[in-house]
DNA sequence: TCACTGACGTTAGAAGTTCTAACACAAGTT
DNA sequence: AACTTGTGTTAGAACTTCTAACGTCAGTGA
């Protein structure tokens, strides 16, 4: 495919304006990120813009595309970095990958996973890099195999299956997926607790208890 | 302390405000709260509700005061209706009763654990009502005294005894608090998650993998 | 009872915001 | 060279928060 010199042109200004915009959010939060704004740093007037995005929503829907897709490449460089590595170190090597990217840069990971854009529905693509990640992780720890775990609530193993088939990706033990969902979920609460600033007033250091539950992770607790 | 019929009737009309200020948060998000339009919704113009609100912030501020005091009425009922029960029966009382107050009203869990409010600084009187949450939570756990516990990260064990001795409890097991905090985080990963509506395209039930967490908890998982 | 003070609501308006419409111009294409 | 398309402009509608100035009316003290 044949890239344009115009079209070219314009990727640049579609980049510059996400750039502006990512500062926007790490200042001011998603509020703060206003097309008026950004289009007058970029020394064009406002409606100039809406050339490049059909509106704000549309502007913010790629900012969130692109930080899916960042967050995925990340995680999958560590699962690459640790290839041949035992699987705890792996399942380590995740969950610092993961951590690493969400702390340096809180206002991506609280678009990803803070409150919702009221009446945003998240286009199919995206949902899809979001898996991706999640993928990522299912794949390093399923390593070892079926874990040994306690009871499973009636009902979920058999929504566990259905999803993974849902997923496309063949038959996974639902062992294995519910080990991976309570593993992501216990690493987002530490994480989205740290990063909206909920343990300011406490004064102790997070990416200690991250550890713990890494540890209690890698354990299989 | 007398109040006037002024007084009472400027309470009131505070009241009305927020009442549909928060008709607004579970309708629009928090972007979606307007001064204006709640004004208009109360047959007054916009400027007469900065009488009872210093600004737009400030009303914000009322309503996460309010969630935070709920939130802490809500469970530290469940404390009281379990006084004489056995500890895990009072311990699934309260995650129950923790996880209801924000599936009933996910708009409120998002203000109090969602993106932070860009600028905004928790007032001392907000900050320990959120407080009365932690220790109604630490109480219930704390019942069958410390809890055998893997490796404590290094550091961590002086950090929660210092946050302890800050919110002048007096002395608690630092293993206690470890056990309260993360158990805490885990609940919280999972309701956020499901809050924020990132189960959504999975299909398959957060109240089940809720009380898998909370299954692993009073088994000491 | 009269006068005063303070609370409350109004309109006007400044400075923002998103976003559309109409227009101008320059850059590719035929 | 003529035409089409992309990209910028200004104008303006409909919002937003929030301040200022001005009535009006209720409650209080003399």
């Amino acid at each position: 495919m044949t890239t344009t010199r115009r079209e070219r042109y314009r990727e640049e200004t579609r980049d510059e304006a996400k750039r502006i915009a990512l500062e926007q959010l790490a200042g001011l939060g998603v509020e703060g990120v206003s097309v008026n704004a950004i289009a007058k740093r970029m020394g064009v007037t406002g409606p100039a813009l809406y050339r490049y995005f059909k509106n704000r929503d549309d502007l913010l829907t790629e900012l969130i595309r692109d930080a899916w897709r960042d967050l995925a490449e990340a995680v999958e460089a560590s699962v690459a970095d640790t290839a041949d590595r035992p699987r705890d170190e792996r399942v380590r090597g995740f969950a610092d990958a993961y951590r690493a990217w969400a702390v340096h840069q809180p206002h991506r990971y609280l678009l990803l996973f803070g409150s919702p854009l009221p009446g945003y529905h998240a286009p199919q693509d995206t949902i899809a890099l979001a898996h991706r990640t999640m993928s990522a992780f299912i794949g390093v720890l399923a390593e070892s195999g079926p874990p040994a775990r306690p009871v499973t609530p009636s009902g979920l193993d058999g929504q566990l299956r259905e999803w993974a088939r849902s997923r496309g990706e063949g038959e996974v033990d639902p062992a294995v997926l519910l080990t991976s969902v309570r593993a992501f979920t216990r690493l987002h609460g530490v994480l989205s607790l740290e990063v909206s600033g909920q343990f300011g007033p406490m004064g102790f250091d997070p990416a200690l208890l991250y550890r713990a539950e890494v540890d209690s992770l890698v354990r299989g607790g």
